[in-house]
DNA sequence: GTACGATCTCTGCGTGGCGCAGAGGAGAGG
DNA sequence: CCTCTCCTCTGCGCCACGCAGAGATCGTAC
C-alpha cells in the first residue's frame, strides 16, 4: 500500500511537471510565432494561417480559412485580403459552385519563408538526434492524440457545455 | 549502404511527420486558448498572461510581464490594467525600489478558472494512462529542450541574425 | 421558368488591443 | 544638487476583429 501510494505520488509529480512544461512550451511557441511574423513583416494570425494552409491538401475556401483559424467569416475575408495583397495567395471563384472562393497558395512566395523556416529548423532536428525511432513515434503519437483531445474540448467549450 | 539509406529515409519520414504534427498541435492550442478565453470572457492575451503568471514564483514586475508576453512595456501596462480591473491581479509598488510595480495574483479569482482548467483537464491526464514513467519523462524532456531551443531562436530573430 | 430558402462571401461600422514616443517619478553616482 | 539611467504610465494613431446585413449563387419545389 505504501508502495502504491508513493508510485501514485511520483506519477502525480510527473503529470504536474508535464502540465507546467506544457504551458511553457506553448508560451514559447507563441513568442516564436510572433518573432517570425515580425521578421517577415506579417501579422501573427497571417503567419499562422499560412502555416495551416501548407497543411491542407490543395486550395481551400474562405470559409475553411475561417474554420482553421477560428475567426469569423468576415475576418477571414480580411485575412485573405491581406495575404493576397502580400502575394502569398490568390483568389479564384470555384467553377462548380460560384458562391465559393478558392484560396490557392503561391508556391514561389511560400518557398521564401520556407527558407526562413529551414534555417530556423536547422538545430531543431538536432533535438532528436539522441532519440530512436520508437521514441520519436511516441512523441508524434502523443501530439496527435493531444490535438484530437484539444479539438474535442474546443467543441465542448463552444457548445457551452463546460 | 542500401540498408542505411532506407533507415535514413525512414528517419526523414518520421521527422517530416513530426513537423506536420507539431504544427497541428500548436494550431490546436491556439484554438483551445481562444475558446477558453471566450468562455471566461477574457482576451486571449490576458488568459495567456495569467497562465504565465501561475508559472512564476511570487509577484512579478510590469516589465517582467512585458518580457513574458512579448509585448511592449506600454501594452503590458494596459494588460495589467485589464487584469486588475477584472480582479485577477493587484498592483503594489515595490517598497525597496519605488519605480517598480509588483503584480500579484488574487488567489480566489485564480482558483475560479482553476476549476475550469481542472474540468477541461479531466480527460487530459487519461491521454497518458498507457504511458509509463520513462515515456512521460521523455516527453517532458523533449518539451523542455524545445522550449529552450525556441527561446534561443527568438533571441536570434530579434537580434536580426535570422 | 419562377419563386423561395439556404449557403457562401464581402462590406460598413464600432470596439479595443497594440506599438510608438515621450512624460513622470524614483534610484545611483559624481 | 545635477545628471544619467531605469521603470512605468499616457496620448495618439493604426488596424485586426466581431457583428450584422447586403449581394450573389445554388438547390428545390411548384
Amino acid at each position: 500500500m505504501v508502495g502504491e501510494a508513493t508510485v501514485d505520488e511520483a506519477r502525480e509529480g510527473l503529470l504536474e511537471e508535464l502540465s507546467t512544461v506544457s504551458r511553457r512550451y506553448m508560451a514559447s511557441y507563441a513568442l516564436f510565432n510572433q518573432a517570425v511574423a515580425d521578421h517577415l513583416r506579417l501579422h501573427p494570425t497571417d503567419l499562422q494561417c499560412l502555416n495551416l494552409l501548407t497543411l491542407e491538401s490543395g486550395p481551400v475556401t474562405t470559409g475553411r480559412v475561417a474554420e482553421l483559424t477560428g475567426l469569423t467569416t468576415g475576418s477571414a475575408t480580411r485575412l485573405v485580403d491581406r495575404l493576397e495583397r502580400a502575394g502569398y495567395v490568390v483568389r479564384e471563384r470555384d467553377a462548380s459552385d460560384r458562391r465559393r472562393v478558392l484560396v490557392t497558395m503561391v508556391p514561389e512566395r511560400i518557398a521564401e519563408f520556407g527558407q526562413v523556416w529551414r534555417r530556423l529548423g536547422k538545430g531543431w532536428s538536432a533535438l532528436f538526434d539522441d532519440l530512436d525511432d520508437s521514441q520519436l513515434g511516441l512523441i508524434i503519437d502523443h501530439m496527435r492524440r493531444t490535438t484530437e483531445f484539444s479539438a474535442a474540448q474546443v467543441a465542448r467549450l463552444r457548445a457551452g457545455e463546460v
